[in-house]
DNA sequence: TGGCAATCGGATCGAATTGATCCGATTTGA
DNA sequence: TCAAATCGGATCAATTCGATCCGATTGCCA
């Protein structure tokens, strides 16, 4: 019932990358990582995932980099937890229905694991990338 | 993002043991395991954790076994979730804030960890044990 | 009252997933 | 054409999770 310390990390990641938007057109992993404090390897790694998601658009070579592909108000929490986690699911049965999950008393359990998967979906989706730059010290309550 | 499954076995053994709470007046781990199919020693393994938690009261020696400490209504979801993975916490900042949390983008994201754990929360803690067996086939959408 | 049987409780061990690191392929600029 | 800098994939170690086993405790029965 934890995030993994990745998504944590991208989230931190794409939120320093969303408030250099403005500025600079491009920015590279390097000067990420000594800005966020996190390991260059790990930077490097969540570039490529999500960068494989279609959430940032990379360009090689010298000088190259990546930027953000949307806007930050178009890309949510939920978008950077499936780039980088998968499909949100909290349990097996949600995922894929793969599992013989044909026990009675664990049917009936599934609808109920449904709601509460919508409703975390729910709550990362809305949340955007532009709203985590734009307050600053927001007190949000559940 | 997802539940353990010792967390999701918890909550099978519990709607199960939920059913017979009316019936017989004690269950023990033995005939759980067979009606569940889950294994022996795990499901010994969560009896003693959710006993540890207050949610069951275990009775040792010949022809003991263990029933519910409170009504099925009275117990959730997040009862179980919390017993068993201790608790609910996405991130490591809204565990405890024992971590270096002391960036300043990541200050900036906490808020919104608290909103998005909060609501994970209170999505577990409106499902009860009473709702898993009352409703067979309930289409519930988020 | 002593022994026996059945149960819970904690501790140990193995396995899987996660997280960090390294090296190669590709591309642009000089 | 050369060289430098970057992304991308693959490899390796560590932590956590899950399953199993053995001992301590308790209640029934002779």
């Amino acid at each position: 019932m934890r995030l993994s310390s990745l998504a944590d990390y991208a989230v931190v990641m794409m939120s320093a990358a969303a408030r250099h938007c403005g500025g600079a057109g491009r920015l590279n992993a390097t000067s990420l990582a000594e800005e966020t404090g996190l390991p260059l390897p790990t930077v490097q790694k969540l570039v490529s995932k999500l960068s494989s998601a279609g959430l940032i658009e990379s360009q090689r070579g010298t000088g190259g980099g990546f930027r953000l592909s949307r806007p930050p108000a178009a890309i949510s929490l939920a978008d950077i937890v499936e780039a980088i986690e998968g499909p949100i699911a909290m349990t097996a049965c949600v995922d894929n229905g793969a599992h013989d999950c044909c026990v009675e008393e664990s049917c009936r359990v599934k609808p109920h694991w449904n709601a509460v998967n919508g409703a975390v979906r729910g709550a990362l989706a809305g949340v955007s990338l532009a709203s985590l730059s734009a307050a600053p010290a927001l007190e949000v309550q559940a």
